[in-house]
DNA sequence: AGTGCTGGTCTCTTTTTGAGACTAACACTT
DNA sequence: AAGTGTTAGTCTCAAAAAGAGACCAGCACT
């Protein structure tokens, strides 16, 4: 019998109906942070919001970033107009990243998220500390 | 001969001792952004800003979660200390989550990001239109 | 000729994530 | 009493993403 299945189904669009226009499947906010939220994205605005750096030196800002990720990450900020990319024709060529003003104008509110970072970086680990206790 | 493993790891040490100060590879704010840049963290914490939700509401308000991260991403919310769990006794056993002071203390500034995100949604995805055209 | 620099790409392995079946204990319906 | 539904998960397996490291071209310096 498919009754339970059809039921399911049933109870599904209700959830659907419900929760339309409520939930958070098609956001556009959810568009632009998947964007800068990747483990290494926010890192990298920080880095080339003090200066613009080149790739070499990028990857030695951040040593434990493969040069695999670097590459996609500084690609992926690019696509998304927070970086800008310049060649420059030197032996051997060298490429400058720097922020774009979009880049510059997302970072803004991001180092508001540095620095309750900064400032809450003690209560964070030590509630680290209590739950792991606790747990064992 | 490994003289060039040798000049290769003596350059590493030079590049370290260079940056020692000025990198990102043990940085207490990175500790804490980690955290909250997971693909779901910051989606959960601003669902959880509005009021406090239970397990399967959770899971309706994010369709597109797994219940394996869901899972995982409350767990780890938890454990930095930013979400509380609350198990209710009724039958079945129902659990609420809902944001801490340290999460609510959090969701101010991850706000400022938001409302960013929503004000700049278009400019970022021009600059994508823009970038894979030119691509092309 | 040998070694280094540049900014990558390619391949292989490990880790993370997603999809979906499955669970226990109880309530309500039939 | 059997069947269905609810709850919040876990477990397993497949797919996707990330990390590690070799490799590349082109030129400079020794």
């Amino acid at each position: 019998m498919d009754s339970k299945i059809f039921n399911l189904k049933a109870k599904l669009e209700v959830y659907k109906a419900m929760t339309n226009g409520a939930n958070f499947a098609d956001c556009p906010v959810r568009d632009v942070i998947q964007g800068i939220s990747g483990k290494w994205s926010s890192l990298l605005v920080m880095a080339l919001a003090e200066k613009p750096y080149r790739f070499g030196e990028l990857r030695r800002l951040v040593p434990d970033i493969s040069q695999r990720m670097l590459t996609q990450t500084l690609y992926d900020l690019q696509r998304d107009g927070y970086v800008h990319r310049e060649v420059f024709p030197t032996k051997p060529p060298s490429v400058e990243y720097s922020l774009t003003d979009l880049g510059r104008s997302m970072f803004a509110p991001l180092q508001m998220l540095v620095q309750w970072a900064e400032l809450n970086h003690d209560a964070v680990r030590e509630a680290r500390a209590v739950f792991d206790s606790a747990q064992a």
